[in-house]
DNA sequence: GAATAGATTGTCT
DNA sequence: GACAATCTATTCT
């Protein structure tokens, strides 16, 4: 058990397919140990991608570059990117080391440092949109350029034990339209029913 | 509720 | 120079 209070997940919780991995890690807790506090909010949407076949991911065709370097490595260490020129998104990188696999959490259920997610995110502290994006769950926590890379080992930055308290829910992942058929797959999993999750599922 | 446009910058062609 | 695994405000219906 970490200073924060909660205990990361072992590494073998990484060693696992990035498909398995990315349905594991719903109801799992992601928890950012911060300057200004402790920030944590359960997994209720995420998205596997699967490079280098799988052409909507940044490791797609094997590009291999500093941005993408990360997930050439080990699984269980944070995988940053920029994008749209304001919004930062995280990342867990899975499969084996030289397998470009990353799992892109998109939503959290805020369930501690809720006062400070508000004040970062200038909303009330009752918000459903504290963290129901990927880039909103970045402002929301302090995500950014200096968490690229860093090991879930902790102590700054993990996952820890939690449950799914409803069923699964599977669908496309979110504007990867440029993908040509791989945006079909149903690479992204959910809560069923949370109202965290960030783009209406069909249910 | 749905559709649209604008913001703004690191990364790669 | 183009564009992106997005978010927000605005303008509709």
């Amino acid at each position: 058990m970490s200073s924060s209070g909660f205990a990361p997940l072992p590494p073998s919780f990484y060693q696992a397919p990035v498909l398995d991995l990315a349905r594991a890690m719903i109801g799992k807790v992601l928890v950012h140990v911060a300057k200004e506090g402790t920030l944590a909010g359960r997994i209720v949407e995420c998205e596997a991608y699967r490079g280098p076949l799988d052409l909507a991911a940044h490791s797609a065709g094997g590009r291999r570059t500093k941005r993408t370097e990360v997930m050439f490595g080990p699984a269980g260490h944070a995988y940053m990117y920029f994008l749209y020129g304001m919004h930062w998104a995280f990342n867990v990188v899975a499969g084996e080391e030289g397998d470009p696999h990353a799992i892109l959490v998109r939503a959290l259920e805020p369930t501690l440092g809720v006062e400070l997610m508000a004040a970062r995110r200038n909303l009330p502290e009752t918000s459903v949109q504290l963290a129901n994006g990927p880039g909103k769950l970045c402002a929301a926590l302090g995500l950014g350029a200096s968490a690229y890379g860093l090991s879930l080992k902790g102590p700054r930055l993990f996952l820890a034990e939690g449950q799914r308290r409803a069923a699964l829910g599977r669908s496309p992942r979110i504007n990867v339209d440029y993908a040509g058929a791989w945006a079909a797959r149903p690479w992204r999993f959910y809560e069923r029913g949370n109202r965290y999750v960030s783009v209406r599922p069909r249910d």
